[in-house]
DNA sequence: GTTATTTAAATCGTGTGCGATTAAATTGCC
DNA sequence: GGCAATTTAATCGCACACGATTTAAATAAC
């Protein structure tokens, strides 16, 4: 039976594995390149989402990043001491902080416009034909959305 | 030229964020199993190598899971606490340490064996049928191995 | 209109990851 | 043998992740 099939993979073809270590290693890739700008992979995804929205409350980038205020406060905190962003409060609700660019943060989108490109050329590679590379970032969306999905059905039931 | 193409489609914040978030998903799916054996999924990466091997030298442990002692020290010194394991610096070598399984250890395999199923039963989904999940673990496997090429590579050529 | 519930951030504690360095043991080279 | 280069863990500092809780504000219920 196929399903058998997939309950006897050992660790080296365990897919959790294999997302484990592509996401360290990706993450190692951005290294050298962030470096330059100073900045993390988790600042420069947040810093993405800003560089796209102008502003957003720390619930939507979260929802974007699949991260909770738990990680993101510290993290938008390290940026505002970096002077990339600001954190206002909202007059409307006062629960809510919105996000900003500070002049210094939407300038900074000017020196990351190379990172794309590089990296991407990084996953280009013979053992890698690019179709097959589509065809891989398809699933692996669909694998994101599935797990998010059971992540977050899970903890509502509990509610 | 293929090469553009990979660009426009923001390969990078593709393919690396749903790596990145992917990982974190598949982590968090082990969430509650793991906690019934009070182990996180690192650990459980740990023990599934001693699980198979007995007794490993840390440094091949870190070549199998792609980590450093900086990681793994930490890591296995809370299993050893924990009284899952125990560390023997070797008498022939004594730069390498050793680490076995304890009895406690030896018989959680016991606990953990429902574990693999479990997980493949998320895997397992409407949205993603099985063959596709295949070609996509292939895949995978092949970009783990390219970017652990290229990253170690550069650290290489460092020296 | 007061109270209960819900929501949004923040806080706290623990455990990774990892770049950089250190210390000790071994190997290589002469 | 003796010394430099290499190897192996360990150490240190910093930045995530995340479960759990807390605080404050807004909304719902009555």
């Amino acid at each position: 039976m196929e399903e058998n099939r997939l309950k006897d993979l050992h660790l080296d073809r365990q897919i959790c594995f294999l997302l484990y270590a592509a996401s360290r290693q990706a993450t190692k890739v951005y290294g050298p390149l962030l470096k330059e700008l100073d900045i993390t992979y988790p600042q420069y995804l947040v810093l993405l989402v800003l560089w796209e929205h102008k502003e957003m409350k720390v619930s939507e980038i979260g929802k974007l990043l699949m991260l909770e205020s738990n990680t993101l406060t510290p993290l938008l905190k390290r940026l505002e001491q970096r002077g990339l962003v600001f954190r206002l409060r909202s007059s409307t609700d006062e629960r809510c902080v919105t996000i900003s660019l500070t002049e210094n943060g939407e300038q900074l989108k000017y020196k990351a416009c190379t990172i794309p490109g590089k990296i991407a050329d990084t996953f280009v590679d013979d053992s890698v034909p690019i179709p097959e590379l589509e065809t891989f970032q398809k699933t692996l969306a669909k694998v994101v959305n599935v797990l998010y999905e059971k992540n977050t059905m899970q903890a509502d039931s509990e509610l």
